[in-house]
DNA sequence: ATTTAATACTACCTTATGGTAGTATTAAAT
DNA sequence: ATTTAATACTACCATAAGGTAGTATTAAAT
């Protein structure tokens, strides 16, 4: 029970960017003040750009910027970006099939936790993240 | 946000041999009953006997039996055995250092969710797990 | 004693995730 | 026009999880 590290990054960096939303900030910035693997981090942000998380600016002073508003964006969004959406129907033992007019005791157990999982995933943006202030980032 | 294979399929292989505790099931009995690869599922039992939670029985007719009364064995108990224990206290972010009198918000977010999954993991006994009797093992 | 059916062990293979290297392309600044 | 600093692309490498192959060991049955 875990998320990847590249949903950790993801989540990162865009709420990094939303501190400042307009101005754009390079990979290697964001590399150094994330302490982010740079190389690793392009090929993370190029993707974010293509799936329309990310305005990327092309050429010298160029960088990246939200390019939805951040309260906007939730934490679904993001993992969906990277392929990595909850596969919400799947059973969480690895079956294919179930009948599931006959749940199994696992998954009457598994219902809240999900479906707490979900709303947190749901409903958090980019924004609410930072409301706090916290300088974690 | 996932469970991995290899606890899935010791979820699903204990709660197996719980629904005839006494007798002992071989590996191949197990992987033609549960359709789990039969030389990673030997590991497996291997593994869970070692860290005390089967009875292995070598040699012509051995096979494997639960070695605790099946509502002392909990979800949390069996993640353990392989590696997976739940690290509570792990930043949901990946930050190695986190000043939690100030906690960033999506900490807060974590909070409930973590709880239930907690609450799951360490309640949930294999006894519990059959209590429906549904058939899908 | 021999056969047989089981676990245990060692080593290797496959796939997915995470990460690196090098180069091409773009666009502002000079 | 040239330099410079950025993204974009292609290809490869490293690590861990998942899975396979072959053999040694054990113990019941004959
Ligand atoms: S009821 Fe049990 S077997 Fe069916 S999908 Fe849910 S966890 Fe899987
Ligand atoms: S408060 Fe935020 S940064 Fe700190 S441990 Fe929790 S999730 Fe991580």
């Amino acid at each position: 029970m875990h998320f990847s590290k590249t949903s950790e990054y993801a989540i990162r960096v865009l709420s990094y960017l939303h501190r400042h939303p307009t101005q754009p900030y390079s990979v290697a910035f964001l590399h150094e003040e994330l302490n982010l693997p740079y190389k690793y981090l392009t090929k993370l942000m190029t993707q974010l750009h293509k799936k329309g998380l990310l305005n990327s600016i092309r050429g010298r002073d160029g960088g990246f910027t939200l390019a939805l508003d951040a309260d906007k964006i939730f934490l679904c969004d993001i993992l969906e970006a990277i392929g990595e959406a909850l596969e919400s129907n799947r059973c969480i033992l690895g079956f294919e099939k179930c009948d599931s007019s006959n749940p199994c005791a696992l998954h009457n157990q598994w219902l809240k936790p999900k479906a707490l999982l979900e709303d947190m995933l749901k409903n958090t943006s980019l924004a609410s993240l930072h409301s706090t202030e916290s300088i974690k980032f």
